[in-house]
DNA sequence: AACGGCACGTA
DNA sequence: CGTACGTGCCGTTG
C-alpha cells in the first residue's frame, strides 16, 4: 500500500493500457448501437476504476503520445517500425477515451515530438522529487528504469488490464536481478522486437543481467569489452554501437517543460453530468454507476455542492429605491456595461432578482419600482434562459428589455448537438468551477443555495466567456436571430391557442369505440386476445401462430413497424394485418387527441413550449405537448386540426407556409442552373423535374415519373441510398441507382454541391447555414464506416434544414415586429417548421396576409423567389389550402 | 419509478 | 441502408 502521509500521484499511460484493454477484451462484446467500438474504453475505465478504489491517489495525470512520430523516430526512423496499421476498431477509441476522462475531471497530457513516457518520466521524478508517493501505470517495460524508492510500477499482466503487477525496487531487483536504473541498459543489450531495436546477437537477459552485474553499467562494460571471452565477446565488440543507439532511444526524458506541476494533477470531484452522459452514449451502465459509487456520489447535487467554489464571490449587496438606480448606474457604467441578471423563483412567483457586474453583486427583492423599470428598459443585460426568466417577468408584469447575451443559447450555438445544459452545468464546462445547489431531495440541504445575485455574478462571466468562443458567423445568428426570437416565442408559448374540448371529447369518443370494434374482429381472427400494442405479443401471433415470413429484424426479434406489416400483407396476406394497421391507426390519434385534452389549459387553450436549443440543425421543437405534429395526412388525422380554432376575440386562423423551402435554399446554396430555372418558370417542380430527368415534355410526365421523382427530390437533402429510394418506390435498387444517377446528371450542380457540402465540413469540421450558424461534426473522419456515413448525411443535410430554420425564424421576427408596431389585435401562434399559424380579426385579415406574406417571401434573398401558400379559414384544417 | 426499445406523428 | 424532432406504450430493471 502506498505511504499514507505522503500525497499519491498516479500517472497513467493512456496509448500503452488503452491498446493492452483492446485486446484484453473482445471486440464484438463492447460495440454501441451506433456501431462505435468501445472495448478499450470500457478496459480502460475499468483499470481506472480499480486504480482509484485501490490506491486512492490524490494526484492523478494520463498521458498520451500525441503521434506516431517523435524525437525517437525523428532519430532512427526505424523506430516501432515493426507495429503495424492501428486496428481500425481501436483509432476513434482514444478521442472518447479522452472525452470521458475530460468528462471526469482528469487531466490529460501530450506534447508534440514526445512519448506518454516521457511525460511520465518528468512528471515522475518532479514528483519524487516534490515529496509524492509516485503510481506509474504503464504497459511499457523501459518505464522500470523510473523504478525508485519513491517511484512504484503497475504493470499490466498478460491477462490484460484486470490486474496489475506491482514493482517497487526490490520486485525489479527479485525479478531481473539488477537495479531499476540498469534496466534500460539491460534492454539495450537485448534489443526490444516491440520498439523494432535489435540487440547484440546472441545476447539474451541471462548474459546481459551477468555483464551488467559485473561492470556495473554499459558503458563500463564496452570500455572493457576486449575482456569478454567466446563468440559472443566478439559480437558485442562488432555490434556496440547497437547497445549504444538502443540506450539512447530508451532513456526516458525526465525534464520536459509540461503544462502541469505535479501539484496541479489534485483530484478534482468529475462532472456528473458529461459523465452520465458520455457513459450514456457508450452504453456503460454498470461502469457508470461503479464510478459513482467509488466517487461517493449518489446524486448530482451532492457532488456539485461538494466542490468547493474556486473563484472569490463579490459581496452580495442590497441597494433599494434611489440606492439601487446608483448602483446599476455605477455598475453599468452608466448604462452601456452589461450586467448579468438571475430571476429568483418561490413557488413559482417571482421573489427577487439577482443582478451582477464584474466584481459587484446585488439582490433585489421584488417590488421595487426602480427595479422594475431597469429590468423593462433597455439597458444590457445578460439573461442565462431569457425566455424563460423573461415568462416568470411577464407573469409579474414586467416585460424584460435589453437582453444582451443568453449563455443558454450562446452554449447551443456552440455546441448544438448538445442537450440543453443547466447553469450549473455550464459554469463547470466552460468556467470550470462548481456552483453549489441544494440538493433537492434534502428537506435541510446541506449546502445553501447559492445567492441568485452570485449566480447572476457567473451568468455574467459565463457570457463572457461564450462570447469569446464563438465565430463572428455564430455571434450574428445570435444576435440577430436567437435573442430577439426569444420574447417572440414566449409570447407564443403564453398566448397559446384555442382547442376546442368538445371537437375533442367527440372524437376521442368515436375513436373509442373504433378501436374496441377493430380489437374485437382482429381478436376474432387469431382466436384469442393479445395486446395488439405489444410488438412482442405481436410476434408470437404473426410469425408463430400464423406462421409468417419473417420481417426484418430489430434488437428484440422481428419488426411488426407499418412498412413490414405492409410488406407481409403482400407475401402473407392475411385480415388480422389489415385490422392489426387500422388498429394502430386509430390508436395513434386517440393518444395525440387525448394528450391535447391533458394539455388545455383553464384558458381552453393549448399553451406549448418551444425549445429553442433543442435541435442540432437550428429548428425549434415543441413540447408539453408537441404541437409539430399535428396529423394531417390522413381523413381521421385532420378532424384533429378541425379542434384548433380563433380564440374569444379572433375570426379566423390564418395559416402561412413555404413551398418546397429546403428545394429553394438546395437551388440557391448549389447554384444549379436547372433547378433555378424551374423555381423561376413557375411551372410545378416535380413536372419540371420529371420532364428534365426523364427526357419528356412536362406536359408528358406521368403521375408514376412525378412520384419517383418528388420521392428522389425531397430524399436528396437527406443523403437518400438507392437502398433507401428502392424501398420508399418499392422498385428495385438497380432502378433506384438509375434514377439517382440520371437526375444527378441532369442537376450537376446539386450533384457538386452536395458533395461539396460533406468535402468542406471534413477539412473544416463543421457546415455553415446561410445566415452562419455552425454544426460541428467529429465523425467524418471516423474510420468506423457507419459513423462516418451517418455524419456525412447529417453534414449534408444541416446546411439545408438549418438555412430553412434560419429563413423562417427572420419571418417570425419580421411578423412580430410588424403586428405589435401597427399595434395590431391579430397573433402568431404556431410554428411548425415551415408554416405559421396565426389568430386573426377579421377587419385584419388582409393586412396581416399582406404582412406574413411580405415577411416570409423576403426573408431571405435567394436566386430563387420564396413561394408563401397563404390560407384562413375557422379551424387550423379549413385554414390550410 | 426509471429506462431502453419500438412504433409513429410532423416538417 | 433518409434528416430533424416528441410522445406513448410495453417490458425490463431497480
Amino acid at each position: 500500500m502506498p505511504d499514507s502521509k505522503k500525497p499519491t500521484l498516479l500517472l497513467i499511460d493512456g496509448h500503452s493500457l488503452a491498446f493492452r484493454a483492446f485486446y484484453a477484451l473482445p471486440v464484438d462484446s463492447f460495440v454501441t448501437r451506433d456501431g462505435q467500438h468501445t472495448n478499450a474504453i470500457h478496459g480502460f475505465l475499468s483499470m481506472l476504476n480499480l486504480l482509484l478504489q485501490n490506491e486512492r491517489p490524490t494526484h492523478l495525470a494520463v498521458a498520451f503520445d500525441k503521434s506516431r512520430v517523435s524525437f525517437r523516430t525523428a532519430e532512427y526512423p526505424e523506430y516501432k517500425g515493426t507495429r503495424g496499421e492501428t486496428p481500425p476498431e481501436f483509432k476513434g477509441q482514444i478521442p472518447l477515451l479522452q472525452e470521458a476522462l475530460a468528462a471526469m475531471n482528469i487531466p490529460t497530457l501530450e506534447v508534440d515530438n514526445y512519448e506518454a513516457d516521457d511525460i511520465i518520466a518528468t512528471l515522475a521524478t518532479k514528483g519524487a522529487a516534490d515529496g509524492f508517493q509516485v503510481l506509474v501505470t504503464s504497459g511499457d517495460r523501459d518505464t522500470i528504469q523510473l523504478v525508485n524508492d519513491d517511484i512504484i510500477l503497475l504493470y499490466p499482466n498478460a491477462r490484460g488490464v484486470s490486474e496489475l503487477k506491482r514493482y517497487d525496487r526490490d520486485a525489479v531487483v527479485e525479478k531481473y536481478g539488477i537495479e531499476p536504473e540498469q534496466y534500460p541498459e539491460i534492454a539495450a543489450l537485448v534489443g526490444e522486437t516491440s520498439d523494432n531495436l535489435i540487440g547484440i546477437e546472441k545476447v539474451g537477459e541471462k548474459t546481459a543481467v551477468k555483464w551488467i552485474q559485473q561492470y556495473g553499467s554499459l558503458d563500463n562494460l564496452l570500455a572493457h569489452a576486449d575482456e569478454i571471452t567466446g563468440v559472443v565477446g566478439g559480437y558485442l565488440r562488432d555490434q556496440q554501437d547497437r547497445a549504444i543507439r538502443n540506450r539512447k532511444l530508451n532513456r526516458l526524458v525526465t525534464d520536459m517543460e509540461l503544462e502541469y506541476a505535479p501539484a496541479d494533477l489534485a483530484r478534482k470531484p468529475m462532472n456528473v453530468e458529461a459523465v452520465t452522459e458520455l457513459f450514456g452514449r457508450l452504453q456503460f451502465k454498470a461502469l457508470l454507476e461503479r464510478l459513482l459509487k467509488i466517487e461517493g456520489v449518489t446524486d448530482e447535487a451532492k457532488l456539485t455542492s461538494g466542490g468547493a467554489t474556486a473563484s472569490e464571490l463579490p459581496p452580495v449587496q442590497t441597494p433599494a429605491g434611489v440606492d439601487l438606480e446608483a448602483w446599476l448606474d455605477k455598475h453599468s457604467d452608466g448604462g452601456t456595461a452589461p450586467l448579468g441578471v438571475r430571476v429568483a423563483l418561490l413557488n413559482g412567483t417571482v421573489d427577487g432578482v439577482g443582478i451582477a457586474g464584474e466584481s459587484d453583486s446585488a439582490w433585489v427583492p421584488w417590488g421595487d419600482a426602480v427595479l422594475e423599470a431597469w429590468l423593462a428598459g433597455s439597458s444590457p443585460k445578460h439573461v442565462y434562459d431569457a425566455k424563460r426568466q423573461g415568462k416568470a417577468l411577464a407573469a409579474a408584469g414586467v416585460e424584460l428589455g435589453g437582453v444582451d447575451l443568453d449563455p443558454a443559447l450562446q452554449a447551443w450555438l456552440l455546441r448544438p448537438s448538445q442537450k440543453s445544459e443547466t447553469l450549473a452545468s455550464l459554469v463547470y464546462y466552460y468556467l470550470g468551477e462548481n456552483l453549489p445547489q441544494p440538493d433537492p431531495n434534502q428537506l435541510v440541504p446541506e449546502t445553501e443555495a447559492l445567492s441568485p445575485a452570485s449566480e447572476a455574478w457567473f451568468v455574467r462571466r459565463l457570457a463572457v466567456e461564450l462570447a469569446g468562443r464563438l465565430d463572428p458567423g455564430s455571434l450574428r445568428v445570435l444576435h440577430d436571430i436567437e435573442v430577439p426570437l426569444g420574447p417572440v416565442l414566449a409570447r407564443m408559448e403564453v398566448q397559446g391557442i384555442t382547442v376546442s374540448a368538445t371537437v375533442l371529447s367527440g372524437l376521442n369518443e368515436r375513436l373509442g369505440t373504433q378501436v374496441a370494434d377493430i380489437a374485437a374482429r382482429a381478436y376474432a381472427e387469431i382466436g384469442r386476445e393479445v395486446n395488439l400494442g405489444s410488438p412482442k405479443q405481436l410476434q408470437e401471433v404473426l410469425f408463430d401462430q400464423l406462421g409468417m415470413p419473417k420481417t426484418r429484424s430489430n434488437k428484440t426479434g422481428f419488426s411488426t413497424d407499418a412498412q413490414s406489416l405492409q410488406d407481409l400483407q403482400d407475401l402473407h396476406p392475411h385480415p388480422f394485418l389489415e385490422l392489426l394497421l387500422q388498429h394502430r391507426d386509430a390508436t395513434k390519434i386517440k393518444q395525440i387527441v387525448e394528450t391535447l385534452q391533458k394539455g388545455l389549459g383553464p384558458d381552453g387553450r393549448v399553451h406549448t413550449n418551444y425549445e429553442q436549443t433543442g435541435s442540432a440543425t437550428g429548428r425549434l421543437a415543441s413540447n408539453d405537448p408537441n404541437l409539430q405534429n399535428i396529423p394531417i395526412k390522413t381523413e381521421v388525422g385532420r378532424e384533429v386540426r378541425t379542434a384548433f380554432v380563433p380564440g374569444e376575440g379572433f375570426d379566423t386562423l390564418l395559416t402561412a407556409d413555404y413551398s418546397q423551402i429546403e428545394m429553394r435554399i438546395m437551388a440557391h446554396l448549389s447554384e444549379d442552373a436547372g433547378l433555378i430555372e424551374a423555381f423561376n418558370s413557375g411551372e410545378d417542380l416535380h413536372r419540371f423535374v420529371g420532364a428534365r430527368v426523364f427526357g419528356v415534355d412536362p406536359a408528358d410526365v406521368t403521375p408514376t415519373m412525378r412520384t419517383k421523382v418528388k420521392a428522389m427530390s425531397y430524399g436528396l437533402a437527406y443523403g437518400l441510398s438507392p437502398f433507401g429510394l428502392s424501398k420508399q418506390l418499392r422498385i428495385d435498387v438497380s432502378e433506384a441507382k438509375e434514377l439517382i444517377a440520371d437526375y444527378l446528371a441532369r442537376f450537376g450542380g446539386v450533384r457538386d454541391y452536395l458533395r461539396g457540402v460533406v468535402e468542406q465540413a471534413r477539412i473544416d469540421g463543421y457546415t455553415t447555414t446561410l445566415f452562419g450558424r455552425r454544426r460541428p461534426f467529429g465523425d467524418l473522419t471516423s474510420t468506423n464506416r457507419t459513423l462516418r456515413e451517418n455524419a456525412e448525411r447529417q453534414a449534408l443535410n444541416s446546411p439545408i434544414q438549418g438555412s430553412a430554420a434560419d429563413v423562417i425564424k427572420i419571418a417570425m421576427l419580421g411578423i412580430d415586429a410588424d403586428i405589435r408596431e401597427r399595434g395590431l389585435a391579430s397573433r402568431m401562434l404556431l410554428q411548425v417548421h415551415d408554416e405559421l399559424v396565426l389568430e386573426v380579426v377579421a377587419a385584419e385579415v388582409d393586412e396581416v396576409t399582406a404582412i406574413v406574406t411580405d415577411r416570409m417571401a423576403h426573408a431571405a434573398d435567394l436566386s430563387v423567389p420564396l413561394d408563401v401558400q397563404v390560407g384562413s379559414g375557422p379551424n387550423w384544417d379549413a385554414a390550410a389550402h
